[in-house]
RNA sequence: CGGGGCGUAGCGCAGUUUGGUAGCGCGCUUGCUUCGGGAGCAAGAGGUCCGGAGUUCAAAUCUCCGCGCCCCGACCA
């Protein structure tokens, strides 16, 4: 296409909201524009490089077997109360009402519908497996939108769904997925982990996530250089730095001592001249049911913290959350700060692993300005030892015990084994061998493209602007006449650019009446792989050919210009496969 | 939901403290010169100063009430 009929709206200066790299470079490069808080406008080169990336995930998907539909973004609330979901999502979904005054919402995601579709039709286990998935936008109202597109309202998502009779089909489909996306994301050039994930409100129970390392990610990834061990850190699994006892502790019997305004670990740790590790961190949390809420008091080593995804999994209930301080005074009789494990008995006690064994600790005396010491586990109170420590860098991989990383990432696809939640929920049923009904067992796998496009360039950027890579970037080459009122050079650039569109190149032809200067800098911002220079030396049939991200240039007469493009782009993206 | 910041031309900003009727750079239009790394000169166009109410002879500026956007935390398939 010929730039100087295109809009590609560029700016010089970075927009004041933009911080992600990301998010500055989309904006400058003229990809997107913001409507409101966490919803954009996707422009032009956005939309081409979003239809690339969507056209990679329709040929994997295509190639397991799935079959793609088109489903209502617009569902009405039965199909979610059915479920349970319509509460259980709460603020974070869109509701809206029609004029009848019946509830609607806009999907967050297609399970509900899918299974609706799935229950009317679905009739034995020979028409099973099936894998039926779409690629749509879908709504959520984040409480925080951030980062341009990295966190948004409204973004487009490849959500597919299976449905197996059994645990092994489940497995098998799954197991395709995990292979589909592993194609999607080398293909579309990134650098990418799967890792064991935890699965929050999907319900089920295994999990991958695939994640982009990049320091503009949210997620938190745990690694281990030595054996492999990749998990999120919401799930993953540590051994603390040891803490040698002091024998002589173990005897020492309880002892009560004056803490006055001392309230944080630090502050009594400087007081009482103990490490934080030799302390009781003493959280009080509220366990929310449906129908009630309870209290228990949880224990970490002073130096450790909490991971609130790992005791949600182990009380199995979404909503966990700190006590109000009302609360922690009527069950404890002391504020926070004061509050520890020793004659508590109302409340159920969970203790982290590291605290086992132990001995001559510091805990709250549940009695204002006082801790105890001397407290030692079991013999002073009673607790479950779990873990639910929050892994830090340098603590021991669970499988060889060297030290571990933590990485942050952005999350761009997840995959679910459901089970039979929605399946039991909402009246799936097919006949098995025996003729006996059976409920089928579901997956669902979701991945986000906005994301793909967003880490693609966390992770492929300069200074200069974006560095897309081909797969995926809205124009594979882009031809430059240093200057197009030149005859020799425009009669150039236009034969490079008629032959590259006979070989079936993304070619992008910079034609306007632009200086030099600008049409690089151009060029360079939007991420444009591959660019052909033609200036003075096509006077002697040379044009120069550059890569974006290794900024290397080479000469190449005319006629191997578009030959050389070709092997470039062809190059990179299947290699492995 | 807690904490912080911002809102003046398409973009980046000054002007607000001390009230006097809006300015700079980039971009845009026209002309001339220039032409391999965001050109120079000249002449222009472009503004509900986020909105409403109030104080005042006079409000971008002061007061009150809203709205929007960004960042940190909480939250989050």
């Amino acid at each position: 296409m010929r730039w100087s009929q295109l809009f590609i709206p560029t700016l010089r200066d970075i927009p004041s909201e933009a911080e992600a790299a990301s998010h500055q470079l989309l904006l400058r490069a003229g990809y997107i524009r913001q409507l409101a808080a966490g919803i954009y406008s996707y422009l032009f080169l956005a939309k081409r490089s979003l239809l690339k990336i969507e056209r990679i995930i329709r040929e994997e998907m295509d190639l397991i077997g799935a079959q793609e539909f088109h489903l209502p973004e617009l569902h009405p609330a039965e199909v979610w109360q059915e479920s349970g979901r319509w509460k259980m999502m709460g603020s974070d979904m869109f509701r809206l009402q029609d004029r009848w005054g019946r509830d609607l919402c806009l999907g967050m995601t297609e399970e509900e519908v899918m299974t609706t579709i799935a229950r009317g039709e679905l009739r034995s286990y020979k028409q099973l497996p099936q894998l039926w998935y779409q690629i749509q936008t879908k709504f959520r109202d984040e409480p925080r939108p951030k980062s341009g597109l990295m966190r948004v309202r409204r973004f487009t998502m490849k959500d597919s769904y299976s449905f197996d009779i059994d645990e092994k089909g489940l497995e098998a489909s799954y197991r395709k997925h995990y292979n589909a996306y592993c194609r999607i994301l080398s293909r579309s050039g990134l650098d990418y982990l799967s890792v064991e994930a935890h699965s929050g409100a999907m319900g089920g129970k295994k999990s991958h996530e695939f994640v982009l390392p990049s320091d503009a990610g949210e997620d938190v990834v745990v690694t281990c250089d030595a054996c492999d061990y990749l998990a999120n850190l919401e799930k993953a699994e540590s051994t603390p730095q040891v803490i040698e006892n002091d024998a002589s502790t173990k005897a020492n019997p309880l002892e009560e001592f004056e803490t006055p305004g001392q309230k944080t670990i630090a502050e009594v740790a400087a007081f009482g001249g103990l490490p934080a590790s030799s302390h009781i961190k003493s959280l009080a949390m509220v366990i929310s049911e449906e129908t009630e809420s309870k209290a228990v008091l949880v224990l970490l080593r002073g130096d450790h913290q909490l991971s609130e995804a790992k005791l949600s999994v182990l009380v199995s209930s979404e909503t966990v959350r700190p006590a109000h301080p009302e609360e922690i005074q009527k069950w404890f009789g002391a504020e926070v700060g004061y509050i520890g494990p020793v004659g508590i008995s109302q409340v159920e006690i969970i203790a982290d692993k590291a605290l086992e064994g132990r001995s001559g600790l510091v805990a709250g005396a549940n009695k204002n300005g006082w801790h105890l010491r001397n407290v030692t586990p079991e013999r002073d109170f009673k607790a479950h030892f779990e873990d639910l420590r929050e892994v830090v860098a340098g603590d021991g991989c669970p499988h060889c015990g060297q030290p571990l990383a933590l990485k942050k990432c952005i999350e761009v696809g997840h995959i679910f084994q459901l089970g039979r939640k929605y399946s039991e929920s909402m009246g799936l049923r097919v006949l098995d061998e025996d003729g006996k009904e059976r409920a089928p067992v579901m997956g669902s796998y979701g991945i986000g493209l906005e994301r793909i496009l967003t880490g693609a360039i966390e992770q492929n950027h300069d200074e200069a602007g974006m560095m897309l890579p081909a797969a995926i970037s809205p124009f594979e080459v882009v031809i430059v006449p240093v200057n197009f009122k030149n005859d020799d050079q425009r009669e150039a650039a236009e034969m490079i650019y008629e032959r590259c569109l006979k070989s079936g190149l993304d070619v992008l032809l910079d034609d306007r009446p632009e200086r030099a200067g600008v049409k690089f800098k151009d060029a360079e911002l939007i991420g444009i792989p591959y660019r052909v220079t033609i200036g003075k030396k096509v006077a002697e049939g040379l044009v120069e050919l550059s890569d974006r991200s290794t900024r290397l240039s080479t000469d190449v007469t005319l006629e191997e210009a578009v030959v050389s493009i070709r092997e470039k782009v062809q190059a990179a993206p299947l290699a492995d496969f």
